[in-house]
DNA sequence: CGCAACTAAGTTGCGCACAATTAAATAACC
DNA sequence: GGTTATTTAATTGTGCGCAACTTAGTTGCG
């Protein structure tokens, strides 16, 4: 296939993918919004609700952030009464998230969320597992490029 | 299916798509490094290397960038010499957006780029094109709801 | 004509992503 | 034990994405 060819499909595909991300976040975003969450927040939410108390390096591992995105994004959700810093004694360079009471109840408001974004997308769950699957792999991929 | 395994699938796919968008931007960053372009950049140079001469407008409809997103970047695409711009003489509100003979040569230092990125993903061709459809059908549904 | 409604681009403000740097604590090694 | 290297967060600076607003030009309607 030609370099030109090729420069139009590479125009079509890297546009998808970042035109579907940002059509995700724009539909999270009514999704969250009653929740006062951003969709990089909600992650960070979810990250909590599903596994506990995390230190932030681990938060960052999950969701392939750096201290960089997380901070200030940790500070906010800390103002925002859902989440509690805890400076690990151990090891004082490490600093611990864990959910507030007000950040626990959140969880409650979240779970119908999904099923609303799972309706949005048009897609079954099975087709959306094999979104899931192709993404996974091209990005592991990715990374090691 | 249970709201609180949907939790758990909708952080799988979601976190597959954001992540998979960021890791597309990483190594993308990495290939047009030496254009000195970034990757939203890059993708308004498509569309005008496509196309030719298009209005802001015509441009933020193509790649669903409003304004806010196009003024400060066209701003600097010109600041490098890449584009001109140029206010329509027939509908004064409008401004098109020109090539420069850099600009338009920075084509052909573009030329590679895709392939690299097709070789990255480690998919075929064909795969790429199953994965277009698939994220452009998510994306009009999306944009419905 | 004159005025209201609309449209195109730009501006401002906030949050995220990431590179690069810094600060503090810990680990490793001679 | 003391020096060096590594690790963990935080900070700074740049650019994108988007909502809300502003400015200037155009259109439509009475």
């Amino acid at each position: 296939m030609p370099d030109a060819e090729l420069l139009r499909l590479d125009h079509q595909v890297c546009f998808s993918l970042h035109a579907a991300s940002r059509a995700f976040g724009g539909v999270y975003r009514d999704a969250l919004k009653d929740l006062g969450l951003t969709y990089p927040q909600y992650l960070v939410m979810l990250v909590l609700w599903e596994h506990g108390p995390r230190p932030v390096k681990a938060i960052g591992e999950q969701l392939r952030l750096d201290s960089g995105t997380l901070s200030p994004l940790l500070k906010r959700l800390e103002s925002a009464g859902l989440v509690r810093r805890e400076r690990s004694t151990q090891d004082e360079r490490s600093v611990t998230i864990h959910l507030t009471p007000a950040g626990d109840e959140l969880r409650t408001q979240a779970l119908p969320v999904p099923r609303r974004m799972l309706a949005a997308t048009g897609l079954t769950i099975e087709e959306l597992r094999t979104l899931q699957g192709l993404l996974a792999r091209v990005t592991s991929s990715l990374d090691e490029a």
